[in-house]
Order: C-alpha cells, then sequence, then structure tokens
RNA sequence: GGGCCGUUAGCUCAGUCGGUAGAGCAGUGGGCUUUUAACCCAUGUGUCGUAGGUUCGAUUCCUACACGGCCCA
C-alpha cells in the first residue's frame, strides 16, 4: 500500500504536487475544507433580475450578494482582478481589489483555476457592461489540486467525457444540458401519468426466472439462499401481477439489463418505461403513446418539428400507423398478398437477402426478420406498425378476426424501436401455450426465447381485467429529443472497459 | 465477431520520408487597479497506448495486443 502511495506520487504531474503544497499550506493555516459559507443567489438568477439595470442604478440600490463555485476563469492585474465563477446555474464574474476585501491579495493570487470559492460583495456594472460582484468577503472553500483541461477547448475527447463524467460535466455546457433535459423527460413522464391515476412502483430487478423480453440476462448469486438470480430483462411479467391484484394502472421508470454487445444504441443496462391500464386496448395505447410524445417534444419544440441528426422528426400531426405486412410490401416489390403468408419463398426472400436464418424459422419470425432488415431503418417519422405475428408475441393478445396476428404495436422513430405496446393475454391457457412454445424455441437454438413462468401463468389463472400495456426505451427517446448520436451522451456513466 | 480510423505534455493539437520531440492553454517567477480565451517578459514539463520484430539506431516501419470512435453482423 505504502509503496503504491509513494510511487503515484512520483508519477502524479508537477501540477498536482505543487497544488497539493499549497493545500497543506493552507491545512497547517486551519483554513482549508470550510464549511460554513452559505450562499444566497445564483449567477443565472442575478443575470435575470439585475442585468437590465444602468450601473448607476445598481449602486442606487445597493444590492449585496453571496455566491460561490468553481473558477473557470481568472484575469489577474497588479492590484485587481476579474474571475469568472461557475455554479449550477451558470457563470458570473466577480472583481476582486486588493484592499477591498478582508484577506491576503497575495494570498489570492496564487488560487488556480478549478478551486472553488465562496464570495459576498455588491453588484454593479463594468465599463463594457457586464454584472460583476465587487467583493467584500472572498473565500477559498475547496482547493482542486488537480488541474481542468485547456479553459478554451475544454475536454474533447469521447472516451475521457465519458470515464471522468464529473470533468465533462464541469467542462460541457453540451453535456449539462443534454442531462438537465433528461432530467426533465423522466420528470414529465411521471407527472403525465401519475396525473391520469397511475401507481408508480417498483418490481424486482432480481428475478429467479427472468421473463417479459427476448434477451439474455446477466447472472448473479444469492449467497445466503444459495440460488442463482438474474438481473431483469423486464418488468413486465411482475406488473401484470400487479395488475392482477387491482392496481389497474401502474406504471415503472427503471432499469433492465440484457447480456449483449455495446454499440451507439445499446447499453447493457438502461432504462424502460412500463405501463398497464385495464379496461383499455392496443389501440388506446397509440393515442396516449401519440399525446405523450408530443408533450416530450413540447420540451424542446414549439412547433413539434425536432431535428435529430440533420434530419426533421414531425410530432405535429397524426402519427403514421401501417401494418407490418403493408410495411414489408411497401418496402419490398416482391413481396405480395399472396406470397407474404408462404413461409418457403419468405425463408428464399431472407436467404437472398444474406440475412441470417434457419430451416427452422417459422412464418412469424421470418416476417418479422424481414421487416427488421428491410423496413426499421426506414421508419423516420414517427410510425406505428401494427399485426405483430403471433409468434414473436408471446405475450400478446391475438386478433379477434385473425389469430395468426396479435394486437400490438411498436413506435419507430429515426429508424429506431421506440415503443412497444399491445392488448395483453389474458387467457392463461393461452398464455401456458405460448410459452410452451417459447420453450420449444429455446430448444431449436432461439437462446434469446422466454423461459415458462408458471407463477405468472396461476396469476392470469385468477383473471387479469382485459388490459393494455407498454414499454418505452428512455435512453432511445432521450437521444432523439437531446439530439444525441450514441447512447453514452445520454447515460451519465455508460459501461466501459477497465483500462 | 468483422472492417476502417485513432492513442504524442495535465488539456487541445502539430511533428519526425528512421537519428528519443514541439506549440497554445494550464503551471512557475516577474510586471500590470475595469478584464473578457485579458495582456507583456522569462521559464520547467514527456516510458510518443503496451509488448515483440526489423534496424547500428524505432515515437516514426512491421506484427500482436489493449482501450476508444465510426460502420457492418
Amino acid at each position: 500500500m505504502q509503496t503504491d502511495d509513494i510511487k503515484s506520487n512520483l508519477d502524479e504531474h508537477e501540477v498536482i504536487t505543487i497544488r497539493k503544497q499549497k493545500l497543506s499550506a493552507l491545512k497547517s493555516e486551519g483554513s482549508a475544507f470550510p464549511n460554513s459559507f452559505r450562499r444566497d443567489s445564483y449567477s443565472a438568477n442575478l443575470l435575470e433580475k439585475f442585468d437590465g439595470l444602468t450601473n448607476e442604478q445598481l449602486e442606487k440600490e445597493n444590492i449585496v450578494v453571496s455566491v460561490a463555485g468553481r473558477i473557470r476563469l481568472k484575469r489577474v492585474m497588479g492590484k485587481a482582478s476579474f474571475l469568472q465563477i461557475q455554479d449550477p446555474k451558470g457563470n458570473i464574474q466577480l472583481y476582486v481589489r486588493k484592499g477591498d476585501f478582508d484577506g491576503d491579495y497575495e494570498g489570492f493570487k496564487t488560487w488556480d483555476l478549478g478551486d472553488i470559492v465562496g464570495a459576498k460583495g455588491r453588484l454593479f456594472k463594468t465599463k463594457t457592461g457586464e454584472l460583476t460582484v465587487k467583493i467584500t468577503a472572498l473565500e477559498l472553500l475547496v482547493k482542486s489540486v488537480r488541474p481542468l483541461p485547456d479553459k478554451f477547448h475544454g475536454l474533447s475527447d469521447t472516451e475521457m467525457r465519458y470515464r471522468m463524467r464529473y470533468v465533462d460535466l464541469i467542462m460541457n455546457e453540451n453535456s449539462r444540458n443534454t442531462f438537465l433535459l433528461r432530467s426533465e423527460i423522466t420528470k414529465t413522464i411521471r407527472d403525465f401519468f401519475t396525473n391520469r391515476e397511475f401507481l408508480e412502483v417498483e418490481t424486482p430487478m432480481m428475478q429467479s426466472i427472468p421473463g417479459g423480453a427476448a434477451a439474455k440476462p446477466f447472472i448473479t448469486h444469492h449467497n445466503t439462499l444459495d440460488i442463482p438470480l438474474f438481473l431483469r430483462i423486464a418488468p413486465e411479467l411482475y406488473l401484470k401481477r400487479l395488475v392482477v391484484g387491482g392496481f389497474e394502472k401502474v406504471f415503472e421508470l427503471n432499469r433492465n439489463f440484457r447480456n449483449e454487445g455495446i454499440s451507439t444504441q445499446h447499453n447493457p443496462e438502461f432504462t424502460m418505461l412500463e405501463f398497464y391500464m385495464a379496461y383499455h386496448d392496443y389501440n388506446d395505447l397509440m393515442d396516449l403513446t401519440e399525446e405523450l410524445m408530443q408533450q416530450l417534444v413540447g420540451l424542446v419544440s414549439d412547433t413539434g418539428i425536432i431535428k435529430y441528426q440533420e434530419v426533421e422528426l414531425a410530432f405535429n400531426k397524426p402519427f403514421e400507423r401501417l401494418t407490418i405486412q403493408n410495411a414489408v410490401m411497401k418496402y419490398n416489390s416482391s413481396i405480395t398478398l399472396q406470397n407474404y403468408s408462404d413461409r418457403k419463398t419468405l425463408l428464399a426472400y431472407a436467404q437472398r437477402l444474406e440475412i441470417k436464418t434457419s430451416n427452422k424459422f417459422l412464418l412469424g419470425e421470418l416476417q418479422y426478420l424481414i421487416f427488421e432488415h428491410t423496413v426499421e431503418d426506414k421508419l423516420i417519422n414517427p410510425t406505428f406498425i401494427t399485426e405483430f405475428p403471433v409468434e414473436v408475441s408471446p405475450l400478446a393478445r391475438k386478433n379477434n378476426d385473425n389469430p395468426d396476428i396479435t394486437d400490438r404495436f411498436e413506435l419507430f422513430i429515426s429508424g429506431k424501436e421506440i415503443a412497444n405496446g399491445f392488448s395483453e393475454l389474458n387467457d392463461p391457457i393461452d398464455q401456458a401455450e405460448r410459452f410452451q412454445n417459447q420453450v420449444k424455441a429455446r430448444d431449436r437454438g432461439d437462446d434469446e426465447a422466454m423461459l415458462f413462468d408458471a407463477d405468472y401463468v396461476k396469476a392470469l389463472e385468477y383473471g387479469m381485467p382485459p388490459t393494455a400495456g407498454e414499454g418505452i426505451g428512455i435512453d432511445r427517446l432521450t437521444m432523439i429529443l437531446t439530439n444525441s448520436a450514441s447512447i453514452k451522451d445520454v447515460l451519465l456513466f455508460p459501461l466501459m472497459k477497465n483500462k
């Protein structure tokens, strides 16, 4: 341990060594890390209230404020200096003049960019008209021993922005705004549903039978019970148990975990909204989703039109609704009303498209695969795709008129799947059969097929009211609303390999 | 998993057709009482991602690996 400490001391940059020396000097004076300073004003609020006043008006009003923040810029002259400090709402300039404050100006000159200071003083305007605090008291609250990135270029290295988000947040306003907006998005969603009498709930993250989605789970282990557990891939089956129990409108906004690769669209843990409402069906969900999306887009646009990666997306009119069959026919001229339901033709077609298939694939699976490969990325404006094949929808209610399809939809925006909703299957006998079929798919080699959840079937046997349920991927939605190209840009701490 | 690109000072980057490297910012010393990426003078900074190979000599060329980015599966 000790030798490691010595080694890291030798390795560290000269700047850090000097700053640590400054810190130990503060410690020996007894003035390091004080915690009694209190802020009464934020930068942006002061600018909002007082930037409109002239210097004469400011002097007459004699406005005394206490501000605190991190030193971002420092311009020292012989006997006077300007500091720009950053607080959670923005920046404000301080004017520090020798003799104007109860402190040592020479000592002040040794403070560094990145230090955190508290200041008290009067508002005034400089020659160039910048609202500034002329300080009467100034205190070093935290000595920063590690230098910030270049004050002009900031931190631009993508990897370091993800690994050291704390520095990214200090340096990049874009990044701050993205996460502020993400917080507004989740708040808006919570309000949207609680205003409609939905109950927010929390269901198990660690499950014995991971269910509710087609995905590989993370495995963990409970020591004292000595049982394997899986991090959930979806909360779906637990939320529907709650509907059985009489919580007829519920939602959960929380993390799912899927053991898959990492890309600009995928992070192993991601946030999902799932909500369920009894006595509604999938058509009601599409209407509600449209309303929710328009409200969320309202956070960033007055027109209902937003730009994502240079492409305009229109949320200001009813979203297009298209059956999966019509969508496939629209983008594949060789698929017709007749051969869409011919398994052999579709298998051959899929192989021609170099889609990974097997002879064992069922008709519905092929229909869905062809849709995924030929249609999805062309759905730029918000589009509901409906009537998904029953084979790929093991938890959705069959359509009354056509038992091959389900009352299900997915919402696509900018070529990405954003939401997935359906009228829930509440026939326990049918559900048991669907689980059986999933087990068979698993035996065929589909390691993402679902497991048989007997307790869930048991819950359905008590009777679940007719219910509609939906999941919305919050990260991807946030990407679109914040114009972020990578999911890592909307995750505070995206998963990174150890260096 | 495959392809392409990147990794040089604390940060942002240049550079070496193979002879162990530079700029700006940050730092340090000095000057400057309304600055705006303040300015002026002086000044220190590096396992050139890691490990091998070729070579008299590699940060530079080659190979592998690591991490990251983009594209594809």
